[in-house]
RNA sequence: GGGCGCGUAGCUCAGCGGUAGAGCACUCGCCUUACAAGCGAGGGGUCGCAGGUUCGACACCUGCCGCGCCCACCA
């Protein structure tokens, strides 16, 4: 037995820098790419947005993932455990304009010796986009070492030499090679259509992007002049009459079947609109004929396009009217009404708009308020427009049914943990209504690899695309140089121009199995470890990042990017709202809780929560995980105290044999739960028999091993508890790996992380016929007896002078195998065992 | 409107066809050579409601109610 370095005061102060550093020195959870694809474990962690602070949501759920990692490297897998920071798009450009006080403006020229505001002024200040990518790429660095050193003490496993970031080179080139690749087989193209447009950060969105937020409106119920009498519309929208270019109802609607094929006139500006018929017009809303401007929702652009209907836009890209009217509004009445809008916002727009229909006549009746859902951006605050613009896309089975079918099977080969999580993949996919958008007209982000060349008048030819060579990639547009030009070509006639476009950040970390697996870069490592075998993740992000994995795997390399999803719950606030830091006292930020309670009692806290169940959050949690964390010191130090030194001896005692039969018993169930990924489980199970063995066993050996019964059975005594304790730090080693690493430290070579998962049968063997039940049956008998001493308000160490165990025969048969330990344990002079009721009972005489 | 999940002790949660469980909190004890940031003992629940299946239901089925989330073309 190697020498034992017990501390006489063990503590958990100071665990997690010293491992966390030794673990880094020592290269405990360093990659070893010399192992084959069946011998590794890869995980596509997901590349947290570093934006200044980390959620306590996102601690839990990456201890989830971490848990699986060690378990899995336990078991002798060589675990693939990269990780990555997302550090492109709209987060990041926020928080750089707040920080620094500044806006991007791609007009400006670059200017190499710019510095920031020491303090952000009042007002933004425009600098060039070059000048705002370097402020950039300049805080997230910064962001990124907090969360480095964050999670770093979060004891993740995590190989952080296979680190990548979202904006980094390869990330880019993966990126731009991927779209590459997806233009070439036509999946990916470029289109100029409806689309969802935020007016406040003047970019398409995608769907996945889209949420519904609840805002007052008001019907307002409008006058529509026709040969044959008026026509009433209800609408929410009546800033939007300039862009009617119809009026819609139900084919069977009796009511508007005669007018079906008319005309009416728009209230105020007087345009000519067709009555028209069509199945997606409900005769229950409103007034049961709806109004078809371009654009006010997406039911407008379903009705615009299936009935080609004409495009009259009235909002531009910053949300507000038009300079101009457009086509259709010829009237000098109508263009003066116009007038009165053109410039103004959506909001100031409406409100002109009821004044004129007021004034018209045309507003019959007052308008009524009403609640109703509106479309956002998840990041905007205003309501998004839609506007018709060019954009690339690419296809995800939004418009192609069978490519559909395709990514919905996919879902269905996934094995989801847990289950019933799949359910919200389907219901995204089948509610799918385009492509994928992928264009952002933003700044910090993944340019598209691609310029279109100019005609003799120096405007671009669209659909003409030149796209850069692979071996080049990753490429800027803006700066590099299309094949077969030159530089000073750049904006001239018969010359090129970059795509000004950048990607959806999604469309980068949809392809993190390959960033992280070096796809095309190191394809030794990537046929080791693609396609990967666990991706973990929140729920929130299924339609996200799930999807968008999963549909450029699938068209890239014809398979899943990995086996297994593990889906995180979110934590909640104690009142069941979701969590918001704005409360906020500093002890529920990840830094705060681990300042106060370790980390082993974060881990301890995210691991009692089960996959897919959202949690409240529960301080209770951090101090039970803390006691355990304590508790396994101490019950490690007696364990491995004065008179230890016989391990390895013959395990002949019935109890010794009873509690190693328990334990193997514990540990098939701890590895059945965690192959399952049930991790709440395996620490239950863990958690429980470890109690017990404090508790009883210990208690119940301590006189034995400290001698009183000779040698033989106080090293039958040690030899058990040197065998329990080393299984039970690796049965906790996954969840409290600081705590464990510390004890094995004490009396192993090497790394408890690095050693392998205990096994069941190798225990069983040397429980030989031991019987769990002897030391839960003397259990209780001892139970008794402390109950007796309880209710005596006497001290647990006072002497009992008789005890009579009584039970079945069975079980008064299996306390007798321990009647010594028993009697040591309650200080009992006389112990006599008799037959009696059903269960174990004592009577015990003081 | 459709779907998913949840509703068990004051709180956070396990359980699951065979007489209700844990931790926290609470009460009462105990300086006990691993641990007083500890240990021992105890009180506390008609398992959301109503039907049904069954010898037996907290568990299975149906319907309601409540909470949360996802999805939806929401005029």
């Amino acid at each position: 037995m190697t020498e034992r370095r017990v501390p006489d005061k063990p503590t958990l102060e100071g665990l997690e820098e010293r491992w966390s550093r030794l673990w880094e020195e020592q290269g405990t959870y360093r990659f070893d790419r010399s192992r084959t694809r069946e011998q590794v474990y890869a995980i596509d962690t997901p590349p947290p947005t570093v934006s200044g602070t980390l959620h306590v949501g996102s601690a839990f759920s990456y201890t989830h993932t971490d848990i699986l990692a060690r378990y899995q490297r336990m078991r002798g897998k060589e675990v693939f455990y990269p990780i990555g920071w997302d550090d492109n798009g709209l987060p990041t450009e926020r928080r750089v304009q707040n920080f620094f006080g500044v806006r991007c403006d791609p007009s400006l020229p670059y200017d190499p010796d710019f510095t920031p505001p020491a303090q952000p002024g009042g007002h933004e200040l425009p600098i060039a986009r070059q000048n705002f990518v370097e402020l950039c790429q300049r805080l997230t660095a910064e962001d990124e070492q907090v969360f480095e050193s964050l999670f770093r003490r979060l004891g993740l496993s995590v190989d952080w030499r296979h680190n990548y970031t979202t904006i980094g080179e390869s990330a880019r080139a993966v990126s731009q090679r991927a779209f590459l690749r997806n233009l070439a087989r036509d999946e990916a193209y470029r289109a100029e259509a409806p689309t969802l447009w935020d007016v406040t950060f003047r970019t398409a969105v995608a769907q996945a992007e889209l949420e519904d937020r609840d805002r007052p409106g008001a019907y307002h119920r409008l006058r529509f002049h026709g040969a044959d009498g008026p026509v009433f519309v209800e609408t929410t929208r009546p800033e939007l009459i300039a862009a009617c270019v119809a009026l819609v109802a139900h084919p069977d609607d009796a009511r508007y079947q005669p007018r079906f094929g008319t005309t009416v006139r728009t209230p105020i500006f007087d345009a000519e609109v067709p009555v028209l018929a069509h199945h997606l017009a409900d005769p229950d809303k409103g007034s049961g004929i709806a109004m078809v401007c371009t654009f006010g929702d997406t039911a407008d652009v379903t009705w615009w396009r299936e009935l080609q209907l004409p495009t009259r836009t009235v909002i531009g890209f910053d949300g507000r009217f038009l300079a101009d009217p457009p086509p259709g509004i010829d009237s000098d009445s109508g263009r003066a009404a116009y007038a009165k809008l053109a410039g103004a916002t959506v909001f100031t727009g409406q409100q002109r708009t009821v004044e004129m229909l007021r004034e018209s006549g045309d507003l019959d009746g007052e308008p009524k308020p009403i609640i109703h859902p509106v479309k956002f951006y998840e990041k905007g605050d205003r309501p998004l427009e839609i506007v018709s613009t060019r954009q690339w896309y690419l296809r995800n089975g939004g418009r192609d049914l069978s490519l559909r079918a395709e990514v919905l099977e996919r879902g269905r080969e996934l094995r989801w943990h847990p289950d019933f999580m799949k359910v919200r993949y389907e219901n995204w996919v089948a509610g799918l209504n385009g492509d994928w958008l992928i264009s952002r007209q933003r700044f910090f982000g993944v340019p598209f690899p691609v310029w279109y060349p100019l005609d003799d008048s120096g405007e671009p030819i669209w659909d003409k695309p030149i796209t850069a060579h692979e071996a080049a990639l990753p490429v800027d547009p803006s700066s590099d140089v299309p094949p077969g030009f030159d530089a000073e070509q750049r904006g001239q006639p018969a010359g090129f121009t970059a795509d000004p476009d950048i990607m959806d950040t999604w469309a980068t970390s949809s392809l993190t199995p390959q960033i992280a697996g070096g796809w095309e870069r190191d394809e030794d490592l990537f046929g080791r470890v693609f396609p990967m075998d666990l991706r973990p993740q929140a729920h929130d992000i299924i339609r996200t990042w799930l999807f968008a994995t999963v549909v450029r795997s699938h068209l890239e390399h014809h398979c899943l990017p990995w086996s297994d999803v593990a889906i995180s719950g979110f934590i909640l606030d104690p009142d069941r709202k979701k969590f918001s830091k704005s409360k906020g006292n500093a002890a529920v930020t990840p830094a705060g809780l681990l300042d106060e309670y370790g980390s082993d009692a974060l881990r301890y806290w995210s691991a009692s929560g089960r996959l897919g169940v959202d949690s409240a959050f529960d301080v209770g949690q951090f101090k039970v995980g803390r006691r355990l964390a304590t508790k396994l010191l101490n019950a490690s130090r007696f364990v491995l105290g004065p008179g230890a030194s016989q391990s390895g001896a013959a395990i002949t005692e019935p109890l010794d044999r009873a509690l190693l039969a328990g334990l193997a018993d514990v540990v098939a169930e701890a590895t059945t739960a965690l192959d399952g990924y049930h991790h709440t489980r395996a620490l239950e199970v863990t958690e429980s028999f470890f109690w017990s063995f404090c508790d009883d066993y210990l208690e119940l050996v301590k006189e034995r091993a400290y001698g009183s019964r000779g040698e033989q059975a106080a090293a039958s005594a040690h030899s058990t508890l040197t065998t329990a304790l080393s299984v039970l730090l690796r049965l906790f080693a996954p969840f409290l790996a600081f705590v464990t690493e510390e004890v094995w430290s004490w009396w192993q070579e090497g790394s408890v992380h690095r050693t392998g998962w205990p096994a069941a049968d190798e225990l069983r063997a040397l429980a030989g016929d031991g019987d769990p039940g002897a030391l839960r049956a003397t259990s209780v008998a001892l139970s008794g007896v402390r109950k007796a001493k309880s209710a005596a308000k006497l001290s647990m160490r006072s002497d009992v002078s008789a005890v009579v165990v009584r039970g079945p025969q069975r079980l008064v048969d299996l306390v007798e195998t321990a009647a010594s330990d028993l009697q040591a344990a309650g200080r009992v002079g006389e112990l006599t065992f008799a037959n009696g009721s059903d269960e174990i009972t004592v009577d015990v005489t003081l």
